[in-house]
DNA sequence: CCTTGCCTTCAAGTGCACATTAAGGTCTAT
DNA sequence: ATAGACCTTAATGTGCACTTGAAGGCAAGG
C-alpha cells in the first residue's frame, strides 16, 4: 500500500505520516525498490492508535516517550503499564471535565438567562453535582 | 481586585485575561482613575466561563462568536440556544470518542501484549464495543 | 531619591503540529 | 517523448493561543 492509500485508508494526511514516522511515532516503514513507503498493516495499526492518542489529547512528545518504551526490547511491561495507567487517568480527568463543562451547557440550555454569564446559582448547582460525583466514587 | 489576583483565582495569567479581553471573550474591564484593570466577580466568571469552553475544546474564534451573541442586546434566544446545542453536541462527540480511547487503553491493560500494536482481535473488539454503542442510542 | 512591585500598551516571539513548497525521481498512458 | 499522477527529501510557512519583551507610569518603603 503505498502512503496515499494509507492515508485514505487511516483519514491521517500523507504529510502527517511522514511527520509521525520521522518523530517515531510509528515504526520506520519499509520501502520499495525505488524508495517509495511500503504501508502494511501493522503500520496501519499503528497509526490508528497515534491517531486515537492524539484525539484524547496526548502531545507528540509524551506520545514518543512512550512508544519508545514499547519499542524497546527490554523488558519494561511495568513500566509500559505504569505509563499506560497514567495516561489512562489523564484522559478519565479529561472526559470528567468535558461531562461538567456539558452538564454546565445542559444547565443553561434548560434554565436560559438573558445572559450567559455563570450565575450564583449555577455555580451552587456545580458544586452540587460536584459534591454528589464525588459521593458516588 | 487587580490583574494578579484574578490570575491567581482564576488560574488563568495576567497576559491571558488581557488577550480575552482583546479578544472580546470577556466583557471591556472596568478600569481605576489611573488606568488599572479593576476586575469583579462577574468578570471571574466570565473568565471561567471561557476556561471551561477552553478545556473542551472550543477556539477562540468560535467562543467570540457566540459569546457576541450573547452580548448582543437583540432577542436572539433561539440562535443562542442552537450554537450551545451544536457546541454541545462537539463535545458530547469529543466525550465518546475519549470514552473509546479509554475503553482502548483498558483493553489494552487487561490483555497486555509484548507489543503496544492495535491487534486484530482489539479492532474486532472496538468494532463491537462501537456497534453495541450505536444499538444503545 | 531610588528600588521594588505592581500596572499599562504594543509589538514581536514561541511552541506545537502539522501543511506547503521546491526540486527532483519513477511509472503509466497516449 | 511528453503529460499526469504518484512518490521522495529538506526546508520553510502557517495558524492558534498565548508569552515575552520593551518602554514607561504610579505608589509605597528604606
Amino acid at each position: 500500500m503505498n502512503i496515499k492509500e494509507a492515508s485514505e485508508k487511516t483519514g491521517v494526511s500523507s504529510a502527517a505520516i511522514r511527520y509521525y514516522e520521522k518523530e517515531s511515532l510509528i515504526p520506520e516503514i519499509d520501502r520499495t525498490e525505488v524508495g517509495n513507503r511500503d504501508i502494511d498493516d501493522r503500520i496501519i495499526r499503528r497509526i490508528t492508535f497515534v491517531t486515537q492518542m492524539r484525539a484524547a489529547g496526548m502531545s507528540i512528545e509524551n506520545l514518543r516517550r512512550y512508544i519508545q518504551l514499547f519499542d524497546a526490547q527490554e523488558d519494561n511491561t511495568k513500566e509500559q503499564k505504569a505509563i499506560l495507567q497514567e495516561q489512562l487517568a489523564v484522559m478519565e480527568e479529561k472526559r470528567d471535565d468535558l461531562q461538567s463543562a456539558i452538564d454546565h451547557l445542559n444547565y443553561k440550555l434548560n434554565h436560559f438567562y438573558d445572559h450567559m454569564e455563570t450565575t450564583e446559582e449555577e455555580l451552587r448547582e456545580l458544586e452540587r453535582q460536584h459534591a454528589e460525583k464525588k459521593a458516588n466514587q
